[in-house]
DNA sequence: GTCTATAAGCCGATAGAC
DNA sequence: GTCTATCGGCTTATAGAC
């Protein structure tokens, strides 16, 4: 019985272990080269196993694909939130404040844009690839809580705003990938500030200051 | 003397026919599926040649793939100037009608986004490739056409104006290629024309009338 | 759960004939 | 300028031993 918990206990530990290791690996190549510019075998390689024991884990590259955006959802989230909360000014300080948080990592050198949109742009003709499933949900996700916190700000059109909001977002990630000047995302984040005031302005009967 | 001018002339219009043929495949098969899904084996049969003849038209497949974006630079811009032209209205109206345009071709059941955006997705670890410098320089000029038209309306701060228009464009690109939701790009186009009408609104001294 | 070994085929690119 | 044929290496995925 004892024999049977223990072996049981440290045999769940180190596949648990291992499958974390392998997704580190496939975060970091994945989002590094691209989904299918990386093999099978080098994903392998970096985690320090052989293939076959990453078959048992995951049952194909594209379940692999998937879990990998899946481990990005909330990291990310959490990133935007942090440069929303640690800004403290008024709702379109804290709009452009995330804006400025993505530029300031963008200028790190291992940067390579939005992990989900550019999965996207390499399965667009896969649009019921499990994986797109995975990252249109992390764009909702993230719509949804822009909209929440306009919402709580007593802003009309809080939806909207948060759509508008995320498109500039997103217009930022694949702009800066192209040009790589980090100018077009603190760019992104003006425009952001001044669709942000200017719904606060038709909301309040404040006159124009500017 | 004669012969040497029929030879060499027939000589040259088979070769362009055939390079063209090669482009025209490219551009299919780049565009719908990808530039790292796509074999060069499957575009010399999709042209309906050997692909020894493929490799001496061009002398690689990064170079083929730098073509490919070069022959799409003049059409792409010249679709976003009909749409804008076409339209009989203010300069919010045709701002608003070149992602109506985008909107209306994105729902055909081939469209996949900008070729430029996702080609820059999958060549992200490759910053130096020509085939990026094409897809930068593209982006430029469609900054720099709004530029100038935004100049031309007698607006102050046309150059910021216009690269707010090109983030939410590209935007609108990447975000319906998630979704799959052209709601989404005319959502980018309400945001483009709030965009206009404020700097608008700034330079003229007509009160705000909404 | 992890290993070695291999299937079966596709990849970009090239050699040499005509 | 276009062909047939092929190089050496890499691709996803699996078989069977321990």
């Amino acid at each position: 019985m004892y024999t049977h918990w223990s072996v049981y206990f440290a045999m769940t530990r180190d596949s648990k272990q291992t499958k974390n290791r392998i997704l580190d690996a496939a975060n970091q190549l994945f989002y590094g080269q691209g989904i299918r510019a990386v093999s099978v075998d080098a994903i392998a390689d970096k985690a320090g196993i052989t293939k076959r024991t990453l078959y048992y884990h995951f049952k194909s590259k594209d379940d692999l694909i998937t879990a990998y955006l899946q481990s990005r959802d909330q990291p990310n989230l959490a990133a935007f939130a942090r440069w929303f909360e640690r800004c403290d000014g008024s709702i379109e300080d804290k709009t452009q404040a995330i804006f400025s948080g993505v530029a300031r990592a963008s200028r790190r050198p291992d940067w390579q844009g939005c992990g989900f949109l550019r999965t996207a742009a390499e399965l667009a003709n896969m649009p019921g690839h499990p994986a797109m499933k995975v990252g249109a949900a992390h764009k909702l996700r993230f719509e949804a809580w822009l909209a929440q916190h306009y919402m709580a700000a007593g802003m009309s059109d809080a939806d909207a705003l948060a759509r508008h909001i995320v498109l500039l977002m997103d217009g930022a990630f694949s702009t800066m990938l192209i040009h790589r000047d980090s100018a077009y995302i603190e760019a992104a984040g003006v425009a952001a500030r001044a669709l942000v005031g200017h719904k606060e302005r038709n909301n309040t009967d404040q006159p124009e200051l500017e």
